[in-house]
DNA sequence: ATGGTCTTGTTACGAAATTAACAGCGTTTG
DNA sequence: CAAACGCTGTTAATTTCGTAACAAGACCAT
């Protein structure tokens, strides 16, 4: 329907579905890799292509973004890197906190911090005592104990469950006891969250699993009198 | 359309979408859990109450497996698991291959070991000449020049890549000129692969910048006129 | 035995998302 | 200067996805 543009001060205008947000965070990525390269403007087609995407998927993605680019030149890298940051931004804060710091937990904590993003990694809680009360990485690990005082006294809105699946849901609540209002899911298993709290899950073996199943069929495909291809 | 069910013994009919994919091997980790407790029917609501999805997204999933319940008791548990089983069974073989045993490495290892899939991490490999050459977690460890080697030599058809960026394409080169059908992708990049492998992306902080997104919005809803409520 | 009350399996509908198509505009070139 | 080309912004169409609704069947109670 009709959807003006988005070049700040607007709010519930077209929603952007968890798909959008995603490639937008894929697009800021790449942006930001280009910016570094020191490359000016980007035609759609082109960071379509990296992003794995469509031309036309990758305008759509801008208009709700509500950045323009010149009609010859292509967007402007450094202009639509800026607009993005600002679309995905989170006026509440860009703190997170890190719950189990074990070997999937470090993994996060590294990335967090070579990551390109504006979310910061604050503070990491731990039930190991050998962890606790000391740095990892730069961030400050705390017992578990003091989960719901810090994270409420520092108003934390994102919490990393990176615990064994026996912990999350204990964690979980925890988290949400503290007063946060987006959770981070590593664990197989679905989490038991008030409504108002968003919960994303991060399955490393459902991707391993539909993995293996497309592999076969893909394998299949080829033994078989050939079908449709993509565009090279 | 018309489609026949698919009680072995069918291929190339209603090819289920890899969301679709993602549910089954949900619901298979579910109804493992279920076989565990000793649980001997279940009824779609209830499956779809722990998967969070709909009643009939269960029902409309499994007629894609092409198993049937009976229509009062609901689903066999153990029967269901068996033909879960069998539709995302992978003839060619279970067997995977993890590059990169840091601690993304180390976690996926023990996932592996752990979760219920008939999925078997066969070897592993690393750059690190500390950790090549012996057993990690109940798993060999080569060095990654011999990588191409064995992975075709045993007819490895998954790869993992759980290395640093800056290594992740050079890896799924190795993994392709071995033979593999399919690669698991925990780098944040794109990897480029011949046409027949089918590569899935794996990327936790494309997962944790959504969580920032709609955490946000979540909370901007709240303090909105309030909005229409999902069932509870 | 029979009616009722639960289920499932299936079809049909509606919504959402992706793709395709086209108008507008700036650039460039003859 | 004019005209043709290339890319964007936007709308339309198509395809995919999820949901709702309904027919059919088994168990239970009476």
């Amino acid at each position: 329907m009709m959807v003006s543009s988005n070049p700040a001060g607007k709010r519930c205008v077209n929603p952007p579905s968890e798909r959008t947000v995603e490639r937008l965070s894929r697009y800021r990525y790449l942006l930001h890799e280009l910016k570094v390269e020191g490359v000016g403007y980007v035609f759609s087609h082109a960071l379509a292509e990296m992003a794995a995407v469509s031309a036309a998927q990758v305008r759509q993605d801008m208009m709700a973004v509500g950045y323009s680019g010149t009609p010859v030149q292509g967007y402007e890298v450094e202009k639509l890197l800026a607009a993005l940051e600002e679309f995905l931004e989170v006026p509440e804060g860009k703190d997170v906190a890190l719950v189990g710091v074990g070997n999937l937990g470090l993994t996060i904590l590294k990335s967090l911090v070579e990551y390109p993003t504006p979310l910061r990694l604050s503070v990491a809680f731990d039930v190991d005592w050998r962890l606790v009360n000391r740095q990892v990485q730069g961030c400050w690990c705390y017992p578990v104990e003091q989960l719901v005082a810090v994270v409420r006294e520092r108003q934390i809105p994102i919490g990393i469950v990176a615990v064994p699946p026996k912990a999350a849901q204990e964690v979980a609540d925890l988290l949400c006891e503290g007063g946060v209002s987006g959770i981070l899911n590593c664990a197989p298993l679905r989490l038991r969250v008030p409504e108002h709290v968003y919960v994303s899950n991060l399955n490393i073996m459902v991707a391993l699993e539909k993995v293996s199943y497309f592999a076969h069929r893909n394998r299949a495909r080829m033994e078989c009198p050939a079908r449709e291809r993509m565009k090279a």
